[in-house]
This record gives structure tokens, C-alpha cells and sequence, in this order.
DNA sequence: AAAACGGGGGC
DNA sequence: GCCCCAGTTTT
């Protein structure tokens, strides 16, 4: 498994970087994170890209965040699906982290769990993005990948998450999501995967096939 | 035109 | 565990 990791990492190297990457470089402030992963809930990350960066423009902190009215974040997101429920979302937990954080975002799973709209994926996605602290946020690229390569089997994406924590060595853990994502918007796709430029073909237990959707 | 896409929450 | 949520993208 790792050694699949690592084939699939030299294969991933000159492709484009999904948006968390980004936040990552400019300051991995978890409160870009989290909103990001609000933003991008069930919809394509590349979608979310200009929403997410005319957002930010506006608002980058709790404290900006909640003097927009919800008709003007409405504006600024669309058109990413579920744009009015974000909307409210966002607001949302941006007041509840100033009411009861101080404005700032909690770096343990449990308690960000507790937030409004903030699920498994979210919360790791924060703790390891935004706090480098372990986690493995496991998303429906993740999930699938992890599925048909055979790392694990298991139908919920909460059971993948537990797999890998057992499984995958915790120096994998930061990497897990930003390197399966990428290859799974690249290679190894829903629908009709790349095998013929997969490096790691010959070790897939279900080359070709749609995996759990 | 129709099906696929993609996390969380409520029951 | 099952089903719904809304809107864009792919087939």
C-alpha cells in the first residue's frame, strides 16, 4: 500500500494541485480551511475555485464574515451548488466561533464535529491542514481509490477513515487526501479511470470498474 | 434529456 | 442504514 503511495506520488507531481493546496501555502489558516471545506461540500473542487477566492476577498476572518448579509455571500459563491444553504452555513459557524472560541477555530476533531455543517471529512481536513496535526480526511476520491486499489473494503467512508488510521503509517496521514484527490481528478476517475496510465494497474484489484456510487 | 456528481444530517 | 438536500457538469 505504501508502496503504491509512493508510485502514484511520482505520477501526481506535475499535476495540478487541488485548492486546499493553496491554503496551505498562504498560511494554512484553518478558518480557510474550514470555510473552503464548507464551500466545496458536495460540489467540484474546481467549481469552488473563483467562489472561493472572490469570498476571501471580502471576508477572511469570523469577525468579516458575519457583517455580510446573507444575501451578499449568497452573490458571492454562487454559482456552487447548495449556494443558499452554504450561505447560512458559513454565517453560522463563523458566529458560533466568535460566541463561543473567541473567533478562533477548535483544533480537535470532536469538538469541530460539533460545529454547525462540519462532518468527518471537514474536521480532519481542518486538524491536519490547518493545525498539522494528524488526521486522515478521507473524501469520496479518497474513499473510492482507497476501495478499488484494495487498501480497504468497506462501504462508509467512516470505515475507510478508521482503515487507513490502522493501516497506513501516520507519516501518510497529511498527504493522504491532497495526493488522492489529485489523482483521482487525473487518473483514477468515478466513472472511466485512466488504467492505461496508471503506474499501479497491475496491482488493482478492480481495474476499470465504478467503485460504491 | 437524463444521470452523475459529492458530505452532512435527520429520521 | 436510508434518504434527502440544490445546482452544475457530464453523458
Amino acid at each position: 500500500m505504501v508502496l503504491a503511495l509512493t508510485l502514484i506520488r511520482e505520477s501526481v507531481r506535475d499535476m495540478r494541485q487541488p485548492v486546499v493546496s493553496e491554503l496551505v501555502q498562504k498560511g494554512k489558516d484553518p478558518y480557510l480551511v474550514l470555510i473552503s471545506c464548507l464551500l466545496s461540500l458536495r460540489t467540484k473542487d474546481a467549481t469552488t475555485r473563483e467562489a472561493q477566492r472572490r469570498l476571501f476577498d471580502e471576508a477572511s476572518t469570523p469577525e468579516e464574515m458575519v457583517t455580510l448579509p446573507k444575501e451578499k455571500i449568497e452573490q458571492l459563491i454562487y454559482p456552487v451548488g447548495f449556494y443558499r444553504n452554504k450561505a447560512v452555513v458559513i454565517k453560522e459557524v463563523s458566529k458560533e466561533l466568535i460566541s463561543k472560541y473567541n473567533g478562533s477555530v477548535p483544533d480537535d476533531i470532536d469538538t469541530l464535529l460539533t460545529l454547525k455543517g462540519v462532518g468527518r471529512k471537514t474536521a480532519n481536513l481542518v486538524v491536519t491542514m490547518g493545525y498539522d496535526k494528524p488526521g486522515i480526511c478521507v473524501d469520496t476520491h479518497v474513499h473510492r481509490i482507497s476501495n478499488r486499489l484494495g487498501f480497504v473494503c468497506t462501504k462508509d467512508p467512516e470505515g475507510t477513515e478508521m482503515a487507513l488510521r490502522e493501516r497506513l503509517p501516520p507519516d501518510h496521514w497529511k498527504e493522504i487526501n491532497d495526493l488522492l484527490v489529485t489523482w483521482g481528478q487525473n487518473v483514477c476517475g468515478p466513472i472511466s479511470p485512466f488504467c492505461s496510465r496508471c503506474p499501479v494497474s497491475h496491482l488493482c484489484e478492480k481495474k476499470g470498474v465504478t467503485v460504491h456510487r
